[in-house]
DNA sequence: ATAGTTATTAACAATTTTGTCAAACAATTT
DNA sequence: AAATTGTTTGACAAAATTGTTAATAACTAT
């Protein structure tokens, strides 16, 4: 054994398991094909980590971390002026679900549908998020009231962002076929859905 | 025994599955759990359904033609002039959310990340589709030619109009708590909603 | 080198889940 | 009512999956 490939197991079953996981879901998920991929054999999984669910629960903690930062990140930079913040903000977030593209549809399966482990996310997010939110309805409502943009609903405003940034990468194998040749590039379609998504949430904000 | 509660256990089961794999897609089903909700013995389902696969290909069939029946619906009555078709396609397509709230999840998971499963829908629904995004797209043409509306890319608009009305659903746990007061009322919040989704896409198409 | 620690393996045990079967039961037909 | 057919059950078998253990190997520090 040289030098280099002396990754450890420990690692190579954290890695495997994050694919295992964030691919088929906790409950298709299978720890012989977790100790594969890792190279292993089944009993060192259990050896570092017990049980197929302290395992599962080391990927949840990673993916809240990559949750949250996420969610800050879609919140925009609170120097910019409003429209440019939303712009940064929306940018933002759909690079983060580039960089992440099996988070989203892990996300709202393994984390939502499961109270137990919803409640954990939502304690560590829930606050900050009121605060940004806030933050953001009193600067929407100040343009507003400047006549700059429509009056706005942020929450309302947040849900479509997130529709429209999140759904095109938990529902990518269904667009990708039916919309053939659009997807020729999947770099491209993702700059031209970037773009289309900022469109679309300036023409709602924009007054005309 | 009345005459009324005669429904039939092969029924009774179906219907319990329905339930058990909506809600916990196909790995996180339980032949057991469908047998108790459908108040039989597990040997029933056997007798009847022979085996979980053969059970949830049922349930599948189901699904697939209400699949089927949201997407024609999302393609609006064809003798509207474009808007109008547009508007039409979009709040029936909600419509077909709310009345199946569980699909969408169901659908993204079990059908997609299925190739096998999903070639079978795809080859029954793209054809059809094609189709109508032809269609769809020479009366935006022509609109836009008549400047009427913005030159638009279809496939890019049903992504848009996808996004908007699927999301919530498939993330209406998350989305509950995080807006907090505002969904008060789901009711409410879904009109909202799709008065939301539809003005969106409006502005996204009209000229201005 | 040796003692002590950590890592690894193969075989095995426990549990869970799916699937089978023969016998009992109910309903229907002749 | 006897025969036929379809339904239901409980007990059991098979398979799959997770979890354990004892023996062994590899590494580390003295």
């Amino acid at each position: 054994m040289t030098e280099i490939d002396k990754i450890s197991s420990e690692q190579l079953i954290l890695e495997a398991a994050e694919q295992e996981f964030l691919t088929k879901g906790y409950d298709g998920a299978r720890t012989i094909s977790i100790a594969q991929k890792a190279g292993v054999t089944h009993a060192m999984l259990h050896y570092y980590y017990r049980t197929k669910r302290q395992l599962f629960e080391c990927i949840l903690a990673k993916t809240i971390n990559t949750v949250k930062e996420t969610m800050l990140a879609a919140m925009g930079d609170p120097n910019m002026p409003l429209v440019e913040r939303l712009k940064d903000g929306i940018a933002s977030h759909f690079d983060h679900m580039v960089a992440n593209p099996l988070l989203p549809r892990f996300f709202l399966n393994e984390i939502i549908s499961r109270p137990e482990l919803y409640s954990l996310l939502y304690e560590r997010v829930a606050s900050f998020i009121r605060e940004f939110f806030a933050d953001l309805q009193s600067e929407a409502d100040a343009a507003a009231e400047r006549g700059e943009i429509e009056k706005i609903d942020i929450p309302m405003l947040i849900i479509s962002i997130m529709s429209l940034n999140i759904f095109p990468f938990v529902a990518y194998h269904f667009i990708e076929p039916v919309m053939g040749t659009i997807i020729a590039d999947r770099e491209i379609f993702l700059e031209e859905r970037k773009a289309e998504n900022i469109e679309l949430i300036m023409r709602r904000i924009i007054k005309h």
